[in-house]
DNA sequence: ATTTTTTGTTTAAACGATTAAGCTTACATT
DNA sequence: AATGTAAGCTTAATCGTTTAAACAAAAAAT
């Protein structure tokens, strides 16, 4: 079977009319066009027969338009950038377009080299999940007029389209919901990172701890860097506890730092939340495993990805649209691992 | 900034010759095409000045190649096809490949679509994760011609290239291990599937009973609908537990099922592995928090990925290439939730 | 001195689609 | 009858590459 590809050159053969009428008739400019009712007819029912497929390569080279777009993430096996990805993919079908996704691993070389593979096998825009110190692509995406849209993050420094939460109440709101519930020595463990979502996180946290009255520690806040997590997380949780005034309660500023965090605190036998209440950003089956299920801070994950598609779409199809910032509220899931303390 | 696109055509005007000399001599070319060293060094540095950058989508419509692979799996948002596709992305890009990802939910329909908007992309081959009931697709691409390597699953009545593990035996060890280790009635929880991969993670499971002379219980085997998986698996606990004779291990086929199950297992209040010993199919962290480490098959995920695509890049490399089905071994880690019983 | 070969380069078609502009008819208007 | 206009279709350029074939000039062989 599988003779060769159906073209236009094929259909407009077998109608004895030229390429122009067909394309015309197929894309539905019959009207525009003043192609004659029986031809037009004959043209499709022959398009139907032959079972044409347009050639979106074709397509692309002459319009410019590959209709897909770029998703550079930081880890696609991380639940919480796969989740993104699968919304974005599927939110872009719905609309038309293509998703190729890279992962950066956090790195701004590796994020850099993908948004040039990717510029190159032009691809129409951009949702980007950027990397620490990724700046200068930003910078080069704007300069070359490629439109983009930052997910999860953003710079405060760069104006550019972006849909994130609001990290720094999402962090308020967990400080705040463990002194409500009694604990009164609270650490975060976070990134070590100059990155606006983490500083706004460390932000929110410090700022509950102000408001109710609390003398903040310096031990109390722990920023480990992301190559050494496993390590520097276990550190981190020892300087907490050997604090002059150890800690009854840690926030972690992200999944993975908390995954790695509560496996070390299993292995030092500490209860969840009798001996050390938790709340962590991110959300995963390995919370809700957990003998003692984890409160955590639920994104709009669904939203983020779907907004971010469609502020992209609308300036793919109209590059005036204005920008569009747009900042969306992390609902707090109160479990057990926050028990009130008695 | 940014001018317009650099073609070859501007770089031939700069260098005062056709646009046929520059793709020679940026092809490499030279030496075939006896093109003259001042000529070609000339060129060679206009491109450089003028940072040329070939057109891909021109290249492809010439070509007929996009060097893009299709990679269709169940679900991006579950961690094993996560990890996949993370894998399957890194090789594919060091071979200069770049790859669409769908998911298809397990659901034959989707990816019947997934399929056809990818082939319309003109994508070169496919690496897919078949849903059930979805033979079909596979005879149409072997029908069209169109490359494809089958990865975690296949059909045992369609001769086709594949990388699977070997499932019969991963099941058959986990039984045997739970023997081994004291226990005496083992139960499993499946999906109710055609998939091959499913038939044999069963039959090696009731392999491993008979063997050992332990006779086996109808309630004892339970498969699920993936639509209807959390009260399933529920039901599925309880007919178990109230068997004639009652389970003391139970060994889940997927991921997915073990989550929900031990969520269950925990609301029931039931200890592990003293009330029920557990092992699994699948990894993620999930298994590493829960309060008692599961033990789990470690599927070989980057050799599959890794496999996959080398496998498809060869045939795409030369279509006379032969077929090849590749069978791996997935490891029994051992942990805590296979104690031996005392 | 003529022919052949080699070397270096250009021409032009092709990939598959889109679309502005041009060309015929037929019909309506004066 | 002459002119204008609308309808219906074709031509050909274009997007950016690749590459077989043609060509011209120089070098080698006769």
């Amino acid at each position: 079977m599988s003779k060769k590809k159906v073209s236009l050159k094929d259909i407009a053969q077998k109608a004895g009319v030229s390429t122009a009428l067909v394309s015309y008739v197929l894309n539905g400019k019959e009207k525009e066009s003043r192609v004659g009712q029986e031809i037009a007819a004959s043209i499709k029912k022959i398009a139907e027969e032959l079972n044409y497929q347009p050639n979106y390569v074709a397509k692309s080279l002459r319009s410019g338009k590959t209709h897909t777009i770029g998703l550079i993430i930081a880890d696609i096996s991380n639940p919480f950038f796969a989740n993104i990805a699968r919304i974005v993919e599927d939110e872009a079908r719905n609309h038309g377009f293509t998703v190729i996704i890279g992962s950066s691993d956090e790195n701004a070389d590796k994020s850099w080299n993908l948004l040039n593979v990717l510029i190159h096998r032009q691809v129409d825009g951009f949702i980007i999940v950027s990397s620490e110190n990724s700046e200068k692509q930003i910078y080069h995406l704007k300069d070359k007029h490629i439109p983009f849209v930052l997910l999860d993050r953003h710079f405060s420094e760069i104006q550019t389209d972006f849909v994130t939460v609001n990290n720094y109440k999402a962090s308020y709101d967990a400080g705040t919901h463990l002194i409500q519930h009694g604990y009164q020595s609270i650490g975060m463990i976070a990134y070590k990172s100059q990155l606006f979502h983490m500083k706004e996180r460390i932000r929110g946290y410090l700022h509950s701890l102000k408001e109710n009255d609390i003398s903040f520690y310096d031990n109390w806040l722990q920023e480990v860097r992301f190559n050494y997590i496993k390590k520097e997380v276990k550190l981190a949780i020892d300087a907490m506890r050997s604090s002059e005034q150890p800690v009854d309660a840690i926030i972690f500023a992200t999944y993975g730092l908390a995954v790695n965090g509560l496996k070390y605190i299993n292995a030092l036998h500490l209860k969840v939340p009798t001996d050390l209440a938790i709340v962590s950003f991110g959300q995963a089956e390995g919370f809700d495993l957990y003998y003692c299920p984890i409160t955590y801070l639920r994104q709009p994950i669904e939203d983020l990805g779907k907004t971010a598609v469609e502020l992209l779409v609308k300036k793919l199809k109209n590059p005036e649209q204005g920008m569009q910032q747009i900042l969306m509220e992390a609902k707090l899931m109160i479990r057990d691992s926050s028990r009130r303390k008695n």
